[in-house]
DNA sequence: ATGAAAGCGCTAACAC
DNA sequence: GTGTTAGCGCTTTCAT
């Protein structure tokens, strides 16, 4: 009852509250608030006052109240498969920043395609408070959901998700830049092109061995079944998928992986044979990872955009969460796919050289 | 005034909170808050009831108003230079799993080397509430550190800090697996031994430098000026710096790397030129980074496991954090680091082939 | 324009 | 063992 009562010292840290700013400034806890937040009926002098106060005593707002308060967290969060695999740090990156520069914080997850632990990062995020989650598994593991989709959360999924009011989901279109592709190796001669596929279980495995099928039919190829082989998007996976084909008697003269780590097992599963890339076969990966600029030979690949798609997300979950945001109503998010030439992919051998791609085939012989 | 006040929908989710599982429950909230944290001292069967309750309307507690009460946000910090730099990514994910497990949740930040940056990150963990940091950059940024010391707040570095009661180091011994390394690459018969450091500026990247130093001189090898090249810690850096070694009169035989992302790019660097690896120079990486056993010829490195250093980590933050850890009074952490054998190594060219070895040469007339 | 006061959902004394 | 109650730090009516 005693007037005094700062030393009730069971917290462990002593934090500096909107009150002490308060009595500094010699103003109300109200105010404090109203300027701390920018609100534009304070008065220019007394504002002055509290940013002065705030400043001497070291004030940070405590978070956790303002979110208790207000029933926002300011928290996105954000679920990917694994975040060893190179893709994902590359789009956790932009994620990030694009949140934060946006006043958002962001709770990762990686599900190791393991439903309980995946269960255990949703409950873990839904107590955290996070104000809206974006799965970035691309296409697996879409049960647990329900259990989001039961709260009406904002929810961002990646090719498809369920048809569901605060459900929005990033399209990503496939088809232009494996279209690219093929044509691109047709183009240059190609006509037994195989095709390493992710994962089947993964959606959007599937959509890209789809959209390799279809543009083969287009380019009026036949996309032989034995050529089209599962890999699990793993560079162990591209390795074992690669000597599966290798050891066939129509030897492809070109390859298109789902992913650039596949493309990056076929290189080196290639490595110690005779087979040289681009000479001997052609290489195409999928994502343009940092990474393969880096490889040997640099490896042409389809492009997905890891800034596009966290650019992408970032507004979906806005549009969410936000009571106006301008683009509320707006369900699907395009997503741009677009073939990047590098190195990998060179005339089959025995067709003409062409001079214009003499600088590809001047490091073969290596 | 009305006893009905469900109806102040201005909150964007309609929580289930504590009061609704007492109700159904027909318990106090007391109780239910007890049975959720389950306190011994509650009846096991009123336990029963409230669970049951829990599960029956989807109570998920909320943690903000836990740690806006207790005083603890159960969320570690932890701060990394890059994430898209192949090792943070496995550390990330070691410490994540670990603190999970231990019942946090992790923050993390990437600073980019970037002090405004990392300004702003320290900020918005202070503001979130983190229970403690862990500053795994390495070396860089201390400065910016103070702001966290002043709060009595913990914190956890890695080869050295400030002395003061909250902190406590992980100390890596990097003498040890850079010792093995230089030995190693003796044994084998290599004079005119090379290192490529990273940034200088960066505590770890002297202390791995010296390292190097004083092992060479332990052999009774002179480590010339010469052959000491300034890397960054990037594939870029190392493709650089192994141009210049190569440039020299006096070539070295050997070149060990301040990490593996440097050795990767001396590995590339070295592929167009008539320098075979390990036939004309053998290369020894840093770190251990999943992707070297990929490389080719798979890295010969010296191995810092993310394991052990996330470990002592978290550990290390909770024995600041928890008001009677075992351990509250350790402040440093030992890290150990170890030569890890693999391809990139063999005796230096013109030397008498050994059998035991052929296998890693069978692959250098690739 | 400013202040007083009512909670947000929860834990921890403190009674019973 | 269980319930009542006082806040944790903040935002937001509601008066003034």
């Amino acid at each position: 009852m005693s007037p005094v009562k700062k030393s009730a010292s069971k917290r462990r840290r002593a934090a500096v509250s909107i009150r002490d700013v308060a009595r500094r400034a010699r103003v109300s806890i109200a105010t404090v608030s109203r300027a701390v937040n920018r609100i534009s009926t304070v008065d220019p002098e007394l504002a002055k006052r509290v940013w002065k106060a705030v400043d001497e005593v070291g004030y940070v707002p405590n978070t956790q109240a303002r979110a208790l308060v207000s029933g926002r967290s300011h928290i996105l969060g954000l679920i990917v498969s694994e975040i060893t695999n190179p893709f994902f740090p590359e789009l956790v990156q932009e994620f990030e920043n694009l949140a934060v520069a946006q006043g958002y914080e962001v709770m990762i997850g990686s599900t190791n395609y393991d439903p309980v632990r995946t269960e255990s990062l949703i409950r873990r995020m839904l107590q955290r408070g996070v104000d809206g989650v974006a799965i970035m598994t691309f296409g697996i593991e879409e049960e647990l959901v329900k259990k989001l989709v039961e709260r009406e959360f904002p929810l961002v999924f990646v090719d498809a998700g369920p048809e569901l009011p605060n459900i929005r989901v990033l399209k990503v279109d496939y088809g232009q830049g494996i279209r690219e592709a093929v044509q691109h190796l047709a183009a240059l001669g190609h006509r037994q092109i195989a095709f390493i596929s992710g994962p089947l279980r993964m959606r959007s495995a599937v959509a890209r061995r789809d959209a390799f099928r279809k543009a083969m039919r287009e380019v009026g190829l036949a996309a032989s079944a034995r050529h089209i082989v599962e890999g699990d998007h793993t560079m162990e996976g591209g390795m074992t998928a690669i000597e599966r084909l290798t050891a066939l008697p129509e030897l492809p003269t070109a390859v298109l992986c789902s992913n650039d780590m596949t493309a990056i097992g076929v290189l080196h599963g290639l490595y110690e044979t005779t087979h040289k890339v681009p000479r001997d076969i052609s290489v195409v990966g999928f994502d343009d990872i940092h990474l393969v600029q880096f490889m040997l030979p640099p490896l042409t690949t389809v492009q997905m955009s890891c800034k596009d798609l966290a650019t992408a997300a970032v507004q979906a979950l806005r549009a969410g969460i936000e009571p106006d945001h301008p683009k509320a109503a707006q369900k699907e998010w395009p997503i741009p796919t677009r073939l990047v030439v590098r190195k990998s992919t060179d005339f089959p051998r025995g067709t003409l050289p062409a001079l214009s791609k003499s600088a590809a085939r001047r490091r073969t012989d290596a």
